[in-house]
DNA sequence: AAAGCGGGGTC
DNA sequence: GACCCAGCTTT
């Protein structure tokens, strides 16, 4: 082989021409100054699907809360929860628990230290998997996440759909072949990922000042704003949701969220879910015991409304305030608990739910 | 293989 | 309004 076009092979100089760019260009987040698992761990769940900007004080706020994962592993549910709260996936969080508990429970504190011992953990994936064990433990195994699927589409060319399983496969393999040539793995996968966060962006990438410009296919051939190739997700589904809020003595009535749903393990107002959007009172079908409950009260102020945007849905929610006169025992529902507001602060809710509480009783 | 799961930033 | 973010789990 010839020894002029193997040094010069895109797959072997790829890595480390990033690295290179990576060390001048890197951001400082606080994540990058440590190498213990925990708070590599930690930075990584509260990334998924998140932007730096969004999920950086979250991770400060953990920290603080919980210096180390024996911490973590005391902590009530409802307390983490409620500092995932906004943070969105809110499985990540109750993951992070359950994987908090049983490494400080089971395994004797001592933290999985190799990708395939981490992807046993709950809400560890091949992505965190390798993060972990590439910056913790300095193991070679490429990420692969969004910024990668970007990057390695558009430098190589690589035109399948990202959401196939076959795409999946080709990146995974291509992303192994060119973490062999890295300088150092943690540095590279580093670098790719900020490569795409900052430089190599969804639209209106920095081409011109490109350190692999000359050997980007997508660059070269002008199709760099139509990499990566995705195919088109299901259309957002409408839901009309009418929350009765029951106050009597100062107090309101609220629901731990417990079905498979949205917002699970958050707490809620009591829900009459329609297939219409209701936004009179008498409009909304009603079951015992909270037909009486509604009959013996009496609806304060106007109803208020509210959108809730989510990448997969759209939430059309009226809030009645219903006042229950003092002495009323009436039996509440069940799944129905009363609050008072100091109580409320501090339970994990939906943003739509902090939103109307602000509103209404600010 | 496909669906379900948040919330926010950006253009 | 559309896209997408340091993805994972369940069906």
């Amino acid at each position: 082989m010839d020894w002029q076009s193997d040094s010069n092979d895109i797959e072997t100089t790829f890595a480390p021409t990033l690295e290179q760019w990576y060390t001048i260009h890197k951001r400082d987040l606080p994540w990058r100054h440590t190498v213990n698992p925990y708070y590599i761990w930690l930075s990584e769940i509260i990334l998924q699907q998140t932007r730096v900007a969004q999920g950086r004080p979250y991770y400060e706020r953990f920290v603080a809360a919980y210096p180390t994962i024996s911490d973590m592993a005391t902590a009530d549910e409802r307390e983490l929860l409620r500092l995932w709260q906004g943070l969105g996936y809110y499985s990540r969080a109750r993951n992070l628990h359950q994987t908090a508990r049983h490494i400080t429970e089971k395994l004797a504190g001592k933290f999985p230290d190799t990708y395939q011992d981490l992807l046993k953990m709950k809400g560890i994936g091949a992505y965190t998997a390798a993060a972990i064990a590439s910056f913790a433990f300095g193991e070679r195994v490429p990420v692969v996440d969004g910024n990668v699927y970007r990057v390695l589409s558009r430098v190589f060319g690589i035109t399948e759909d990202i959401t196939t399983t076959t795409a999946k496969k080709t990146f995974a393999t291509l992303a192994m072949r060119l973490i062999q040539a890295s300088v150092d793995p943690a540095t590279y996968n580093q670098a790719i990922m900020e490569f795409g966060a900052i430089h190599c962006t969804p639209v209106a990438p920095d081409c011109l000042l490109c350190p692999v410009q000359q050997q980007c296919v997508a660059y070269l051939t002008g199709r760099q704003h139509q990499l990566p190739v995705k195919s088109k997700k299901a259309p957002v589904r409408e839901r009309f949701f009418s929350y009765l809020v029951f106050r009597q003595n100062g107090r309101l009535a609220l629901h731990e969220r417990v079905d498979r749903d949205i917002w699970q393990n958050l707490y809620d107002f009591h829900l009459v879910e329609t297939d219409e959007p209701k936004t009179a009172l008498r409009d909304i079908p009603l079951a015992e015991p909270i037909s009486s409950l509604v009959n013996t009260g009496r609806l304060l102020d106007a109803p208020v409304e509210a959108v809730q945007l989510l990448s997969h849905q759209r939430i059309r929610a009226t809030f009645f305030l219903i006042e229950l006169p003092e002495k009323v025992v009436g039996s509440l529902p069940i799944d129905l608990q009363w609050y008072s507001m100091d109580e409320i602060s501090i339970l994990p809710k939906p943003v739509l739910i902090t939103n109307y509480l602000a509103k209404q009783f600010a």
